[in-house]
DNA sequence: TTGACACCTTACTGACCGGTAAGTAGAGTC
DNA sequence: GACTCTACTTACCGGTCAGTAAGGTGTCAA
C-alpha cells in the first residue's frame, strides 16, 4: 500500500501543522514536544528527528508564515485596496473562529522569552505584515476610495495595531472584532458600502501550503 | 530595630511587585517562583506561605491592578477627555520605557492555558478598561473636544485594541506607539493642540500602591 | 547481497516546575 | 515561663520539560 508510504513522508507537515495550531492558542512557550507527539500519535524523539531543537520548529513555523503570507497577498495583488481590507478582516475572522491569535500577536507578546533565531524572523514577519498594511491604505487613499486624516504610513501602523489587539481582546468579549471593523470602515470614509461586504460568502483562508 | 520589622512585613509586596514586573515582561507561563525566589534572596517556600498557588499570586495580581486603575481613573476624573487621552499615551509609554506590555495584553495572549479563576477577574479587568476608554472618546465628542465618525463605542474599543497592539509591535518596531498615538490623535480631530502635549513633563505613572 | 539512508522507537538524562510537610526563630500575649 | 502566631527555612515530592544516544526497520540503489 501506498498509503503507509504517504502517512510516513507526511510527519513533518503534520508536526509543523499541529504546532502551528497550539502556537497560536497556546503560545509558545505554553506548548511541549509532548503535546505534538500525543496528538500525531508517534513518540517524542520523532519530533527531534524533524526539528532538532524546538527553536528549529519555532523558526520553521514562522519561516512557513511568511511564505504564507507573500502568497496570500500575491493572490489578490489585483483586488482593490478596500477589498484587499475586507481580505484582511476575514482573516482575522478566521482566527478567531478557531480561538487562536495572529502569529504576530503571540511573538510579540512572548517576545523576551524566544530564542535569538525567533525573535529575529518575527522581526522580519512584523515588518512584512505592517508593510502591507500601509500599502492599503497608501492605495485607497492615492485612488480616492479611502479618506482619512493623517499618514498612509500611521494608518497602516494603526490598522495592524488595532487588529491584532482586538483579536486578542475577542478572547474577553467576542464583540471586540466586529466593533473594530466596523469603526476602522467609518474612519476609512468606506462605512457605506462595505456594510454589505461584511457578511459575504467565501472561505479564503489562506490555508493550504503543502510545500515543506 | 524597626527595620527588621519593616524589612519582613514587606515581603509579600516584593513578591507581588516582582512578580508583577516578570508577568509584564515574561508572561505567566514564563516565570516561575524560582525567578522570584532568587531575586528576592528568599525560599521558594517562603512564597508558597504568601501565595499558596501560583493562580493565586496571578489573581492578587490582576487584583491589585484593578484598585490601582481604579485610583487612575478616579485621580483625573476631573480633567478634559483630551488630557485624559494624553494621560493614556503616557501609560503606554510608561510600559514600553520598562519593556513590558499591558497587563490586558498578555492575559489576552495567554488567556487559554491561565487557570479558570484568572480568566475571570481577567475578563472584569480588560471590560473596565475598554469602558474607561470608551468614556473618554464619548465625553470628547459631546463636549466637541473630538470629532470622528463611527460610534463612541466602537472608537474606543478601537483606542484600546489599538495601543495594547501598538504597545506589543513596538517591541519590534521602537516607532510604533508614537507613530499610532499621532494617528490616533488625527483622526480624534486634535492633533493641532496635541502636538505640543506630546514631550511635557510628568513622570506620572501611576505606580504607588503600598496596601496589601 | 550488501550497504546506505530515511525515519522512526526505546530508553534515558539532568534541569526545572509547582507544591508540600515538618521544623524553627522571634515577637507578643496571658 | 508556657502558649500562640507569623513568617519563614530545610528537605523533599512527583511530574514535566527539552534534548540525546543507540538501536531497529523498511526502501532503494549498486
Amino acid at each position: 500500500m501506498k498509503a503507509e508510504n504517504d502517512a510516513r513522508g507526511d510527519t513533518r507537515r503534520k508536526i509543523l501543522d499541529l504546532a502551528e495550531t497550539l502556537l497560536l492558542s497556546r503560545g509558545f512557550n505554553a506548548f511541549s514536544y509532548q503535546h505534538i507527539s500525543a496528538g500525531l500519535g508517534v513518540r517524542n524523539a520523532a519530533i527531534h528527528y524533524h526539528f532538532a531543537r524546538k527553536t528549529d520548529l519555532g523558526v520553521a513555523l514562522i519561516e512557513r508564515y511568511r511564505r504564507r503570507f507573500a502568497r496570500f497577498i500575491a493572490a489578490q495583488a489585483g483586488l482593490a485596496p478596500a477589498e484587499q481590507l475586507e481580505r484582511y478582516f476575514m482573516l482575522t475572522d478566521t482566527y478567531f473562529q478557531r480561538q487562536q491569535i495572529c502569529p504576530s500577536g503571540i511573538l510579540s507578546a512572548e517576545l523576551q522569552t524566544l530564542p535569538a533565531e525567533m525573535q529575529q524572523v518575527g522581526g522580519l514577519f512584523v515588518a512584512e505584515m505592517r508593510a502591507w498594511a500601509v500599502d492599503i491604505v497608501a492605495r485607497g487613499r492615492a485612488d480616492g476610495s479611502m479618506q482619512y486624516a493623517g499618514s498612509p504610513a500611521g494608518m497602516g501602523a494603526l490598522m495592524f495595531a488595532t487588529m491584532q489587539g482586538a483579536l486578542q481582546l475577542a478572547r474577553f468579549d467576542e464583540d471586540a472584532i466586529g466593533s473594530v471593523k466596523r469603526q476602522l470602515r467609518q474612519l476609512l470614509g468606506l462605512a457605506a458600502e462595505a456594510a454589505g461586504a461584511n457578511n459575504t460568502n467565501s472561505t479564503a483562508t489562506t490555508h493550504e501550503e503543502s510545500q515543506q
